[in-house]
RNA sequence: CCGACUCUGACCCUA
């Protein structure tokens, strides 16, 4: 038997949220209890599109049935309440969970930071530390981009350096976002050295760093990169 | 046991 969860699961994968939360809908229409997975995915369709109405009332039902304690259930509401900006509502459901795990933070750090509270995210960085949960890569992404927004360059470099340290470098997405946040404070040099010293770069690598050069008004560079970009192979998934 | 959660460029949208 397929579960509705992966019904679920798999219709948002090929198709729209819409047609998760229909199915979502029938599923408790016709009388079945929801499990972890099929809220867990019900929300995440929630959190595209608009859909924040809906989203509140499957926090209420959640509630409701105590799925709330589930630490991925109660993730999927942290990142659509942050992602919608109603932060308050995320650091409710955050606080059901306690420490959560790192997925948690990751969450309540995203949020912060696309809604202007670039300095609440660096707190929530430093707090997870304390309380000993490890930050990831995904952390770390998210804390390029508070810094970023905090025109904090000089941490750009700190944390660019313990990449380094730790071989985080040569993760692609990780690499992708400091040429890309090099690129925003105007640092073309740091960003193409990181881009140059990639040992794989996607297509976005190349966007990145050509849309750097662009930007700052340097066209030749640009279009020598853009060039090259053709030359070379690049895979695109 | 299986199915669920968080990070990257451009485009688009908004302003």
């Amino acid at each position: 038997m397929v579960s509705w969860g992966a019904l679920i699961t798999g219709s948002s994968k090929s198709g729209s949220s819409f047609q998760s939360l229909q199915l979502f809908e029938r599923m408790t229409l016709e009388g079945l209890q929801p499990d972890e997975v099929a809220f867990s995915c019900a929300v995440k369709a929630c959190s595209r599109n608009d859909l924040l109405k809906d989203g509140m009332l499957m926090y209420n039902m959640i509630v409701k049935n105590s799925f709330d304690s589930n630490v991925v259930v109660a993730n999927s509401l942290i990142d659509m309440f942050s992602k919608a900006g109603c932060l308050n509502e995320a650091q409710k459901v955050f606080t059901t969970v306690h420490v959560g795990n790192v997925v948690s933070w990751n969450a309540m750090i995203t949020g912060h930071v696309q809604h202007g509270n670039g300095l609440r995210a660096v707190e929530l960085f430093e707090e997870m530390q304390q309380k000993g949960v490890p930050p990831d890569k995904a952390t770390y992404g998210c804390i390029l981009r508070a810094f970023s927004s905090l025109g904090m360059l000089e941490e750009e470099y700190l944390v660019h350096s313990s990449f380094i340290q730790s071989g985080l470098i040569s993760d692609t997405i990780l690499a992708n976002t400091l040429v890309d946040v090099y690129s925003k404070f105007g640092r073309l040099d740091d960003a193409y050295k990181v881009f140059n010293d990639m040992p794989f770069r996607d297509v976005v690598s190349w966007s990145a760093v050509v849309g750097g050069y662009a930007h700052h008004g340097n066209n030749h560079k640009a279009f020598e990169l853009f060039e090259r970009m053709k030359r070379e192979h690049i895979e695109v998934d």
